[in-house]
DNA sequence: TGTCGATGTAATCAAAAAGATTACAGCAAG
DNA sequence: CTTGCTGTAATCTTTTTGATTACATCGACA
């Protein structure tokens, strides 16, 4: 399986914030007009967002904004910050047979495995900021 | 979100093969009531494994093999063989605003990144091999 | 060769997960 | 005190995943 899009989400909409801050009030609806999805997302992806201290929002007269300096926001922190896989990356079959001696140790053989290939890909993530995908799109504008 | 339980039952699977292979006919019944799904989800990891090249499976008489070195099958080729992430690991929301300068580009700044850290994480798996695993077995049984 | 226990595979179901959508209370600013 | 927006719960739909049923076919062996 896959690891949702509210992480993929959660990056346009940061990006969005950060394009049009000086032009346009950066409103849930503004930012899922340019996402595609229902301003309600945007919204939830906007309160992990700031519960993570990443933006701002402006609850009343509206609007979103980033506190923190593009380059001490990596990827990794925005994937926490979405909780976009819950657990673990590796969808364990729930009931192995205990009374087997591969059922009741397949856990004690897999586990520190696959978090390793999990902290390996998250450690990839961290070392991607936001200044670096603002970087990129300003090319390409 | 997460990756499916087939890699894990896969595993499970060739490690009860392996376990099992001079004692008892491992057969889908058998191996399912290892790993506690149902028999036909079995067959088809089976299916699968066999496609890859990993196991043979006799139709008719029963029972299945490993056909390869075990040093030789590494996580990610049981991974691959499943195919458990079919298309990127990475779900992204499917109609970005083509219209906004964000919308338009946000496949350009992204997409390599996250085939990055998908690469991080599957090159983790190729460094663990099946030998890996019935070595750690063994040394619990 | 005919029976028996398996596999191969399609079709259908059910459960779970992920999003979309509706609805509405509360806040901030003019 | 009105207006436009956020915060958040509740509900519904769609998609995905895995379970289950069903049955044709195969291989070994009596």
């Amino acid at each position: 399986m896959k690891i949702t899009s509210k992480f993929t989400v959660a990056v346009h909409t940061l990006l969005v914030i950060y394009t049009f801050s000086d032009t346009k009030k950066t409103t849930s609806e503004f930012i899922a007009a340019s996402v595609r999805v229902n301003p309600v997302v945007i919204r939830r992806t906007l309160l992990s967002l700031k519960a993570a201290g990443i933006v701002e929002v402006k609850a009343g007269s509206g609007g979103a904004r980033i506190v923190k300096d593009l380059k001490d926001v990596s990827l990794y922190d925005i994937y926490k910050a979405v909780d976009c896989v819950d657990g673990g990356l590796f969808h364990f079959h729930e009931n192995p047979n205990p009374a087997c001696p591969v059922g009741k140790n397949i856990h004690a053989v897999l586990d520190n495995r696959l978090s390793d290939a999990q902290a390996a890909m998250e450690n990839e993530l961290k070392k991607v900021t936001l200044a670096d995908l603002t970087r990129d799109l300003g090319e390409k504008l």
